[in-house]
DNA sequence: TCTTTGTTTAGACATAGTCTAAGCTAGGAT
DNA sequence: ATCCTAGCTTAGACTATGTCTAAACAAAGA
């Protein structure tokens, strides 16, 4: 797995320490946290970070196409720096807990040609949902 | 005459004038509306009704099951009345056109146990992305 | 050094949605 | 019919999330 901030640094992107700190922030298996747990982590390091700071970054590593901006569930948007690894995500509906997953075969194929609608189809992501062991227990 | 209303009916569910205006204003297929435009068509027909009357007339008719609440891009959630026909959706990067579309096969079925994490997985939706014909038009 | 360009910041602003408290309405009991 | 009660509707306050602005700041290049 390629750090972000190597993946970010190929872009001619200044790496500023703000920058730093929260693509640092981001790294790791199953990282999807929101706008808000980055800027308390990111804090924890450099408690001066501004708010807008982080916006500006994360929307900026999304604009690179290094991170993914997800929006599952209305509140607000996650965070996922596994960008360079194609993946779906399951998501558990007592607790929120998400893990990054991998389908077989390719979503896009099964779309039929007559459920198209005209559309030129690039991308295609997949949620699942259930319990995760956890709240099935305590179900 | 109206399939939502004789849907919401069997839940004993008391259909008031507001209630019937925002559920006959949610008919339709490919019908994916926001709050704000549920309420800005629905005071067409009741100008008096107010924005927590139809925030909480939606999430009632969430709880029911009889209508989707869709959170795709992080912004607005939107309403979707075909609750009774599984099926995914097709979104236009252009424009944001939605379509409903039907996929071969259960998307369960392509994750692998070892993917599951020790879930119980019980629903999956698909959000394929593409252009519209206008939108490759205009590209 | 000076200049230019890009970055960071605090706070104002915008939008989406929830909550509260009061008033209203419908239906059941008397 | 009148009263009572439970539930429904309402305006507006409030919260959460995210964007924008303008000024200060920092770094690279001449
Ligand atoms: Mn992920
Ligand atoms: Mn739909
Ligand atoms: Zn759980
Ligand atoms: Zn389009």
């Amino acid at each position: 797995m390629s750090d972000l901030v190597t993946r970010l640094r190929r872009h001619n992107w200044r790496i500023t320490p703000q920058r730093r700190v929260i693509a640092e922030t981001l790294e790791g298996s199953h990282v999807h946290f929101t706008a808000d747990e980055i800027l308390e982590r990111a804090c924890e390091r450099m408690p001066e970070l501004s708010r807008a700071t982080v916006y500006n970054t994360l929307n900026e590593m999304v604009a690179l196409g290094e991170v993914l901006e997800l929006a599952f569930d209305g509140r607000s948007k996650r965070y996922d720096p596994n960008a360079d690894h194609a993946h779906h995500h399951l998501i558990c509906e007592g607790c929120g807990l998400m893990k990054d997953v991998h389908a077989v075969g390719d979503p896009i194929e099964w779309l039929p040609g007559d459920e198209r609608h005209g559309f030129a189809v690039t991308r295609a992501a997949i949620t699942y949902r259930g319990r995760c062991p956890d709240c099935q227990d305590a179900a």
